[in-house]
DNA sequence: ATGCGGGAAAAGTATATACATGTATGTATA
DNA sequence: TATACATACATGTATATACTTTTCCCGCAT
């Protein structure tokens, strides 16, 4: 009797499912209330913990907003942003069927410039690792990753064959990533980028500046040059699949 | 007496920041597997559903693994994957304190070429709209924004004065977007790019392309132009913040 | 040794109940 | 009239309980 879609799944997503149907076709008009919990649970035959389940994934997933005291209301359209999903190029390269391979060229621990020490937050000048490495994709260089690292954080970065492990696997394998900062641009190719990428100085790079936290703390800052005329950065991702 | 943390905060909140210190502090190893709901019971005083609470939010935000009838595992590092976020251009301007003005430069209905009806995913050809908009950030303009528009979706795209609305807020507000998916490259300026963004032919621009879906429908296919030394895309965002 | 069966253990779901907390509203009082 | 208080109602949290579903593992019989 209940109006709850009779599909093989627990009842709270059955609950859901009706909510979303009818936020769907307009059955309930975008700026009125909701009904109530209790309004929900003598509708539908189910508990109230069941309904507030329901209602309380669907607006973690962005679908509702909820005021306690005052009601459920239907969340306007969208957030005023989309995503692009920046993957590690050595796995991309490989899921093209493409081969993979990457030329260790710095592999080091330096002082950091001032600008540098300040990027990282840190009080005093502390050392830091600094590597180079270019990434090929069929024997063609098609990125330029020059990265900075905490020692603090990753004590045995220098140990590594980078040549084997991508430098990306490797650190997140190592130290959570609670907090990612990118900023990308377009800029023509200075003579070192030029020469170590194959390519004319000037010619169209895409720049990708990386910082990433764990915590509290800085762990790694990178800057990643990508070939303009031989790679770039695709997604495709559904908005609503944070549920 | 429990080890829980004496913020105040709801109860679960509380276990899941006393689990999450325990995996970061690597107090539970990374491959072994967590005390059952059970023993959380035991160990901290609190009902089952509380504990089983933490444990699905953490797992729904990416942090655990669980399997029914095994037990409750970390979660593998992190996807390999991170993201950047591409606001709405008007909006960005704005929000730095900026003057933000677009100019309409072509806004029509067009019978698209086989190739564009190709990328909309139509088996006949429809006709579109098709829109090419400057957008100026004080008095300078920063990006060429070319759009084409399904009119089955958005029924009077050409009515719109989009010197007042920018187009992107438009779109958002008419219809949901179910999935989107972007490249960016990096690539030197055309003639009539140039022209329109008043830079050098052959200077460095970010070319993002965009398209979204409505459903299993092509809403709209974007062709975003930013001039690279007026303008970036960045982000900064907490990968863990999906809960 | 192999395979089968049953029990233990783990997570998953559902409910009833109670209390906490925030909001709006109406009424009585100054 | 305006303020204060009481009340009703909304969501939020916490617990106890019961049952379900899945998996693992051990012991027994073949």
């Amino acid at each position: 009797m209940s109006a709850l879609p009779d599909t093989a799944s627990p009842l709270y997503e059955k609950v859901k499912e009706y909510i979303l149907t009818n936020i769907g076709t307009g059955k309930w008009s975008k700026d009125r209330k909701l009904p109530s919990e209790n309004e929900f649970v003598a509708a539908l035959g189910v508990s109230r913990m069941t309904v507030h389940r329901a209602l309380r994934e669907l607006t973690s997933a962005g679908f509702l907003i909820r005021l306690q005291g005052v009601g459920t209301f239907i969340a306007p359209p969208r957030p005023q942003s989309t995503l692009i999903e920046i993957n590690n190029i050595a796995a991309e390269i490989v899921a093209r069927g493409n081969r993979h391979r990457s030329e260790v060229l710095v592999l080091e621990r330096i002082t950091p410039t001032k600008e540098l020490s300040l990027s990282f937050e840190f009080a005093r000048r502390v050392s830091l690792y600094h590597s180079v490495v270019v990434n090929f994709e069929n024997d063609l260089p098609v990125q330029l990753e020059e990265r900075f690292v905490n020692p603090s954080l990753i004590p045995d970065y220098d140990k590594q064959d980078f040549s084997k492990t991508a430098t990306y696997d490797y650190l997140m394998q190592k130290t959570p990533v609670t907090e990612v900062e990118h900023i990308i641009s377009a800029v023509p190719a200075d003579a070192e980028t030029a020469r170590h990428l194959a390519i004319d100085i000037g010619s169209c790079c895409l720049l990708l500046h990386r910082r990433t936290w764990t915590g509290a703390i800085v762990a790694t800052i990178s800057k990643l040059t990508y070939v303009g005329s031989r790679y770039s950065l695709g997604s495709r991702y559904s908005p609503s699949l944070r549920a």
